[in-house]
DNA sequence: CTGAAAGCGCTTACAG
DNA sequence: CTGAAAGCGCTTACAG
């Protein structure tokens, strides 16, 4: 393991000068940079960024907040942050909010030690709720920090359009002639969460609205956006002879793939008998031949990876506070088609 | 930001003493360290990772190598370790080793410089096939290192044994009575991979022979451990009139899925006309019904975790070189029944 | 363009 | 049981 020192000694430097080169600054010659270099090389030496933090007051860390390990999404946005990060230079250490309901210590702990240890120059939280205390002890470690999924007080955070996504998928399905269109979504608890449930449910209703269509409370079934609670919610929605959609639209990729197979259970042919439509651009979207509203969470990953790099940049956490809206796509496959008896 | 100074002085007592007080030293009166702990507390001190990192040589973090993100298994390990390791006060710094082939240099990268910088105090490796020079770069570094998955050469390692596994799934068929079973696998490449295909096949085969029962290659298929692969190779199993076999066993439980959505799609009845079992214990069984060999992904997490963590507090890497079994467990759900025409 | 020196904030022998 | 002091391995004003 060598040290700054003997790269020194065997470039015939200081260790100023070997920092210097190493880290890229102009302000040193040609000669002596190749020589640095050849003896850091020779070495295998990399300082360490213990002791390069220490001096520096950097650490080329960065803190990844998430609530879910384990999951498709989370681990897709992570894995773009990662990917942007690490280009950077940067590592990523991962402070895991997990079931805060069973453990709320572990989550203590989180904010009163793991978080203050200065092990990190920023933060990314996705789909993170944080309370008035959690929100002040995080602005209390003066880090920048970005929030994906937000909004979070205080914090640059890159958001989806909620409602303009579930208007966009909803009037899919209208301008194909649904008139009778089923709605699978979350349930909107009045808590700390980000109103997703809500906002989608508004985005159904405004598209139902524009195309003259009355919302009927018996055409929305709640579920907890997993494919089993999809299953349950569309065969409750279909099962009902006075509902009978001819159209589902589920406010999450697997609620709309357990709609997908409530059907087939029911008999009822995709997309001949019901169209089915989901958000988010889930893997299994493409199998299941599901037409969705894209979120891109790689990307998402990426670009708070990217605006987090620029604060990062600039020092001052100037853009604190800023809301910017993250892209989306509507992805028409075959789960979706004009209604039954209206074929060419 | 209080430093350890703050808080010697508000305690009226030494660094030294501050620093030994807090990390539980036994040598600190009970008088003096409760002085130092509401000092502390007032301040909402924290020592800085970085400082003592640097002063004491222990990080309290421990890398994590894993090759895929986004995957339910590998957030599932990632979720057991993380937990076992937060509770003993560790973080947790991803290393991920993506997607070699097309990006060899973020590989290389990732090997000459991240793992270079001293960050941790040792890895965990999840399912990572390393070369000969990646694996003396690793134990250049020295430090403590449990593998998942592996045989990693002079590594811990905690592996299922594939061949027992897949042993119990194809007997679990025979003892229901079937005899003709097709066979769901991997790409036996003879690369540097785990021969994890390999040996479950083999499983399968020694179970089939126990029984009675010749092996036919036209019973076999090869896919990619997806839903999605695990569905066209069902087709062609159950396709093919010169197989018909009346129970699939697929190398994984998301290839054992899409087996179960083929045979829907035939119209064959699931357990009925055609019994499924899979490996894994994925999330998704439960909802599909599938029987399986559960491998308890978070358990391999937490135990990896708790190796390492022994490996740390002994100092030396004593255990090194060592290979523990993982557990399984046969979980039979409604995927499963005796073959057609032999019910009861 | 380069070096000597201070300092980052801790931990830990060493003495007492 | 406690303190003074050295040292961990870097970075960075400061001088030249």
């Amino acid at each position: 393991m060598a040290t700054i020192q003997g790269v020194a000694e065997l470039a015939g430097v200081s260790t100023a000068t070997v920092s210097r080169a190493l880290a890229g600054k102009s302000t040193v010659s040609d000669t002596t940079r190749r020589k640095v270099e050849d003896a850091a090389h020779q070495l295998g030496y990399v300082a360490s960024a213990t002791a390069s933090s220490l001096a520096s007051g950097r650490t080329r860390n960065v803190g990844f907040v998430l609530p879910v390990l384990g999951s498709w999404y989370y681990g897709s946005v992570l894995k773009g942050a990662n990917r942007a990060l690490a280009d950077a230079g940067y590592d990523i250490t991962l402070y895991h909010l997990e079931d805060t309901d069973r453990h709320p210590e572990r989550r203590e702990r989180l904010f009163a030690e793991f978080l203050q240890r200065k092990r990190v120059d920023a933060f990314i939280a996705v789909s993170v709720e944080l309370t008035e205390a959690e929100l002040t002890r995080i602005h209390g470690l003066r880090k920048p920090m970005v929030g994906v999924g937000g909004p979070l007080a205080g914090v640059t955070t890159l958001s989806l359009d909620d409602r303009a996504v579930a208007h966009l998928a909803t009037s899919h399905l209208t301008s194909l002639g649904h008139r009778s269109i089923g709605y699978i979504g979350g349930e909107e608890a009045d808590n700390l969460d980000f109103q997703l449930p809500r906002h989608r449910r508004e985005g159904y209703e405004a598209a139902l609205a524009e195309a003259g269509i009355s919302a009927d409370p018996r055409h929305r079934a709640i579920a907890d956006f997993t494919i089993q609670g999809g299953y349950e919610a569309a065969k409750q929605l279909l099962g009902d002879p006075r509902v009978h959609p001819t159209a589902i639209f589920a406010a999450s990729d697997e609620m709309a793939i357990g709609a997908i197979l409530a059907a087939r259970d029911l008999g009822l042919r995709v997309p001949e008998e019901l169209s089915v439509i989901g958000i988010d651009g889930h893997e299994l979207g493409e199998f299941f031949e599901l037409t969705t509203v894209d979120q891109h969470p790689v990307e998402q990953g990426r670009l708070a990876a990217a605006a987090l790099l620029a604060e990062l940049r600039t020092g001052a956490a100037g853009a604190a506070g800023v809301a910017l809206e993250l892209p989306y796509e509507l992805k028409v496959r075959r789960s979706t088609a004009v209604p039954p008896g209206e074929r060419a």
